[in-house]
DNA sequence: ACCCAGGTGGCCC
DNA sequence: GGGCCACATGGG
């Protein structure tokens, strides 16, 4: 078996899978609210939501800011946890208009690091949420180290490794490309966790293969 | 009737 | 610093 590096992992998943405009936002605010949304939840699901919003006319800081929770709360029900959501996003539209003249832009500028930690402070940010924004509404280079990442890195023999920070900071040092890359690299591993698709081999090599084999995604035994 | 989804935070030891 | 748990609806 040959040693997979992420480059090639990159060059082998973008031979099967196509993700250009695999996060579909028409605003930065938008990437915000669609990534508090899709925590733990399926983007279909997300998408229609985000549909929804829009036709209301809430996909605006400061309309949002101002809704009626409860009109909000049943606008996002089907997207689960939407009490939390309901809050979280009415809060973070607040927080817009309160500290960044209700320019989503105005806190996405400025050093990477310093973003990311501003994001981190916002209640129901995570890693995930905070590095989805960064890479997907402001362009950064950053990855994503998901569930789903860690799973296919150590199923592949790139990096056997489940703590986030690690798999990021391998991730960051060791790709060599553009903030596309980065982009395309979270994408193109959720979208190929999403099929039962062999497109990368696994490693027999990493010390938890096996429990990778075991992927507990859809579609996969 | 399960199990899972493009997670996060709180509490426990 | 890990191991549980609640949060909640919808689809396979």
């Amino acid at each position: 078996m040959t040693p997979m590096d992420l480059d090639r992992l990159l060059k082998l998943l973008r031979k099967t899978y196509d993700v250009q405009d695999w996060w579909p936002s028409e605003s930065p605010f938008e990437v915000m609210v669609g990534a508090i949304l899709t925590q733990q939840t399926t983007w279909e699901i997300v998408a229609s939501v985000l549909d929804r919003l829009r036709e209301e006319g809430l996909m605006d800081v400061d309309q949002m800011a101002s809704v009626e929770v409860s009109v909000l709360e049943s606008i996002l029900r089907p997207a689960g946890f939407y009490r939390q959501k309901a809050k979280r996003i009415k809060l973070l539209a607040s927080y817009l208009v309160d500290s960044h003249s209700s320019d989503p832009l105005s806190l996405l500028d400025g050093p990477t690091d310093s973003v990311r930690k501003e994001l981190l402070s916002l209640e129901d940010i995570g890693n995930e949420t905070a590095d989805s924004i960064l890479v997907f509404a402001a362009g950064r280079p950053k990855f994503v180290a998901a569930a789903y990442s860690s799973r296919v890195l150590k199923r592949t023999g790139v990096l056997c490794s489940d703590d986030y920070d690690e798999i990021q900071t391998f991730v960051e040092s060791n790709l060599r490309g553009g903030p596309r890359d980065f982009r395309d690299l979270y994408a193109l591993i959720v979208q190929h966790s999403k099929d039962i698709c062999r497109a990368v081999p696994s490693c027999a090599n990493c010390p938890l293969s096996r429990e990778c084999l075991h992927f507990t995604g859809q579609g996969r035994r």
